[in-house]
DNA sequence: GCCAACGTTGGC
DNA sequence: GCCAACGTTGGC
C-alpha cells in the first residue's frame, strides 16, 4: 500500500504542534468544508501529515500521522462531516515558512498555496521531499 | 484591522 | 437554478 502525504491547518492560539506532542494523538475535527473533508475521507492509516501553524508562525512545524481513519465528527450536529485522529511524528529541524514555500518554484502547484483557504490539502511526493529538504537545509 | 478568496444561504 | 449578500478563513 502506497502512502499519501497531506498537510493540515491549526491556528496554534487553539492548537499547537507543541499541544499535539504533549496529547500524543487527538481528534482532528471541526472541518466544516467540503473540500477539506473529502481530503479527510482519503486518508488511510499510516499516512504522514504536515502540520502548518496559520495566523501566527505561518510555517510547517511538524510531521503527524494518520491513526484513525475517517469517521462521524461527533461537533457536527448536521452529521454530515468527519474527523481522522493524528499523532506526532517528529517537530521539523527547522519550521519551513510560508514565504519560503511561496518562493521556491517546485511548490508553485501546491495545493495550499493555490486555495489558501483549504484547511486539509493533499501533498504530493515531490513536494513533501522538497520541503523536507527545505527544513534541514 | 483590512481585504481577498471562496463557500454558503436565501430571495426570486 | 441563478446570483447577490453575507460569513469565515487566513495572509498581509
Amino acid at each position: 500500500m502506497t502512502l499519501s502525504h497531506w498537510l493540515v491547518k491549526s491556528e496554534p492560539n487553539s492548537y499547537s504542534y507543541a499541544d499535539l506532542e504533549r496529547d500524543g494523538r487527538t481528534v482532528w475535527d471541526g472541518v466544516r468544508n467540503n473540500a477539506a473533508a473529502l481530503h479527510l475521507k482519503a486518508m488511510k492509516e499510516g499516512d504522514e501529515v504536515f502540520f502548518y501553524h496559520s495566523q501566527e508562525g505561518l510555517a510547517v512545524v511538524g510531521i503527524a500521522r494518520v491513526v484513525r481513519t475517517a469517521f462521524p465528527d461527533t461537533t457536527d450536529p448536521a452529521g454530515r462531516f468527519v474527523a481522522v485522529e493524528l499523532a506526532p511524528v517528529r517537530a521539523l529541524a527547522r519550521p519551513v515558512t510560508l514565504a519560503e514555500m511561496k518562493a521556491e518554484a517546485a511548490l508553485a502547484g501546491m495545493a495550499m498555496l493555490r486555495q489558501s483557504r483549504l484547511s486539509v490539502s493533499p501533498v504530493s511526493a515531490d513536494e513533501w521531499a522538497t520541503i523536507l529538504k527545505m527544513a534541514t537545509g
